[in-house]
DNA sequence: GCGACAG
DNA sequence: ATCTTGTCGC
């Protein structure tokens, strides 16, 4: 499978093995070089374990994330005072400015038509460590349970927003492959074309899978939400509405709906209701409480 | 300066 | 996502 987890190590590790002894650089500046800025919080918490003088790199407001920073240069009040060195060589436009171009491509292949399916597969992860788990919970669109299965991988690609679909899409589509079940649509845990780019991680599964996909997020990842009514909201986008909020059960947050491939936005909407007797939709829900009884046996 | 940032 | 105690409500 694509393994941009190491790519996407490795091109940090080059980017800190240029800053000089004297001088810091700012995670914002690294981000930048890796491709985009949304990727500071997963190269802050990398850094530890990456090779290279990683101790070297400050926050914007100079404080130090690492003491061994202070045998090379003066700390005051936990800031480096130190010149800024921002002169990476790179080779490319970085690591995530090509991904974000992948998507760009894919966007052509999203297919907003209705297809019949009488099953629909909740899809969820569970981590612990470089362990995940990943859950498949198939349901009848009547609301019958019909069977659940999981597959135990691993994930190198960090969590970035925006950026989820190589984290997690690697390790589902590895677990579709690998099932031996009928597959014939998924709702997944993550955005469709509710994304930035028009392309979230139910897009992206159900691109490369080749099979209808919904997408059902806890939280809201962009877009403007207006509620013509105190149950449905229309999420907007560039003008667009992508997807819905939705309140289920008794729930006072709603959860965010939108189509990820091969599915209308109102059937997305329509199916992701039906299974709306707790705010989280019964195929993501199961998928999840299987994946975290995967994690805890063995 | 403040808010925003799927899992 | 994960780390985590008690607490409020049905």
């Amino acid at each position: 499978m694509e393994d941009y987890g190491l790519e996407f190590r490795k091109e940090l590790e080059r980017a800190i093995s240029q800053i000089p002894e004297g001088m810091v650089a700012r995670l914002t500046d690294v981000a930048d070089v890796l491709g985009d800025r949304r990727a500071v919080r997963a190269i802050a918490q990398m850094l530890p374990s990456t090779d290279g003088p990683f101790w070297r790199v400050v926050r914007e407001d100079m404080s130090i994330l690492n003491d061994r920073i202070s045998k090379e240069i003066e700390v005051t009040g936990g800031k480096a005072k130190a010149p800024i060195f921002n002169d990476f060589m790179v080779s490319g436009t970085g690591i995530l400015k090509k991904l974000s171009k992948e998507r760009e491509d894919m966007r052509s292949a999203i297919d907003l038509n209705d297809y019949e399916f009488e099953t629909i597969v909740g899809v969820d992860m569970a981590y612990s460590g470089n362990r995940a788990i990943v859950a498949l919970s198939c349901f009848e669109i009547s609301g019958f349970h019909r069977w659940d299965e999981i597959f135990e991988t691993s994930t190198d690609f960090p969590y970035i927003p925006t950026y989820l679909s190589y984290r997690e899409g690697p390790p589902i589509l590895k677990a579709i492959s690998e099932s031996s079940r009928e597959i014939e649509a998924l709702m997944v845990d993550g955005n469709g074309i509710l994304h930035p780019e028009h392309l979230g991680l139910a897009s992206y599964i159900g691109i490369k899978a080749g099979i209808p996909s919904i997408g059902v997020a806890k939280n809201l990842l962009c877009g403007e939400l207006r509620w013509p009514d105190t149950k449905k909201g229309e999420i907007v986008l560039n003008g667009k509405v992508v997807g819905y909020a939705l309140r289920g059960g008794k729930a006072k947050n709603p959860v965010y709906v939108s189509p990820g491939n091969m599915i209308s936005l109102e059937k997305a909407r329509e199916i992701t209701e039906s299974f709306m007797a707790h705010r989280i939709p019964e195929p993501t829900r199961r998928a999840h409480e299987v994946a975290k009884k995967g994690l805890m046996r063995k």
